[in-house]
DNA sequence: TAGATTGTTAATCGATTAACAATC
DNA sequence: TAGATTGTTAATCGATTAACAATC
């Protein structure tokens, strides 16, 4: 299998194409143009074309891209047959948000363990799913492939925890609190703490003066 | 007052900064320096130096920055007296979640209304505050000074529900939907819709093999 | 064939880094 | 004074846009 990299500012456009793609019936429009596209999300043309071109490279000219075969090729960027298995530490109100939230399974995630430290939440049962005792994270993660963690911690605990999660050789880490993450190189962190984006927000609304 | 445009990249930097100054004890350390900021933070040395610059424009050759006076201008980039003003529209697991979390206050945010469709919701009491009918949305809006909104809704009502808030002459959502919202330009939208970024970061997971 | 659309090469724009002068 | 540190100017790097050839 051929792996080019692909460039961060691609990569973050992709659920844009993919969210696009999802609203579209692939009975009634075979196939759509990067022009189209492109006017739909606000992007320019030639850029919609270079990412189309760059990560699924099956555009035909006069014809554009056959939605099925696009929304394939995106779909499978993220997940081969296998969903990515997901965990979630931290059972506090964001922690089990997610927990309940059901639209993972539809977008290749699978949320496959709850993990808190807290007795009282422990073996409490959230969406079918029962919490686990934080101390059983390594034994688990020995027992089951985890492609990623959402960290939804107290930020006293956050670096604790993701050492070990690093330890347990967990690929990516979505971050939750607002501590900055100490990680090997090897592990993927991406922060959306909640405040830091109402800053930024903020940031942007008195920018925009 | 002066308003220079602050570029985005920069702006997304100010929290890190903002958050990293809020463990430094400015009794035990008056003074700081770009090296060791941009040391913690895992930055560019003369990155830190040009965004303070940029954004404080309060650094003393040989001395650095006095911590107090640069936590203090950061901040006031966000907020001046008044808190910014926060509406939750969607009182679902998100907007829940949110709405129960007790750290907004310490960062210049009040949340200081909750919305909903749901009958089954209108008038709950979560964290202090009493679920509104969301129908209540442009008089609630007209009576008060409301900043910014958390849109929290179902996809099928995301649209519809932004351009209420445009109207109400709100001027930034936080976008928990995966719906590419269509807005007025004096209105900043910041997508952080949790699916994509789980996507986002398994992209870049598949992309650091 | 002509038109629509792709993909590529060159030009532009913006952000980061390097080099360095100013200064407490 | 010498050293540390800032802020600025120039160089580099990367991303976007413009121009255009290829093609179904």
């Amino acid at each position: 299998m051929v792996y080019k990299t692909i460039p961060k500012t691609v990569i973050e456009r992709v659920p844009l194409y993919i969210n696009y793609l999802k609203n579209i019936d692939c009975n009634k429009v075979k196939t759509i143009s990067a022009t189209i596209i492109s006017q739909e999300l606000g992007l320019g043309e030639v850029l919609v074309r270079k990412d189309l071109n760059m990560i699924a490279g099956i555009g035909k000219p006069k014809i554009g891209y056959y939605v099925s075969d696009l929304r394939e090729k995106l779909r499978s960027l993220i997940s081969t047959e296998k969903k990515k298995t997901v965990i979630i530490v931290g059972i506090g109100k964001i922690g089990e948000a997610l927990a309940r939230y059901k639209g993972f399974g539809l977008n290749g995630f699978d949320i496959i363990q709850l993990f808190d430290s807290d007795v009282g939440k422990i073996g409490r049962v959230i969406n079918q799913q029962k919490v686990n005792d934080i101390s059983n994270l390594e034994s688990y993660c020995q027992n089951h492939q985890v492609d990623m963690a959402v960290l939804s911690v107290d930020s006293e605990h956050a670096q604790d925890v993701c050492n070990r999660l690093s330890n347990c050789g967990i690929k990516g880490i979505l971050n939750f609190t607002n501590v900055l993450l100490i990680t090997p190189n090897q592990i993927i962190v991406r922060n959306v703490d909640i405040v830091s984006q109402l800053m930024i927000l903020a940031l942007e609304i008195n920018n925009n003066k």
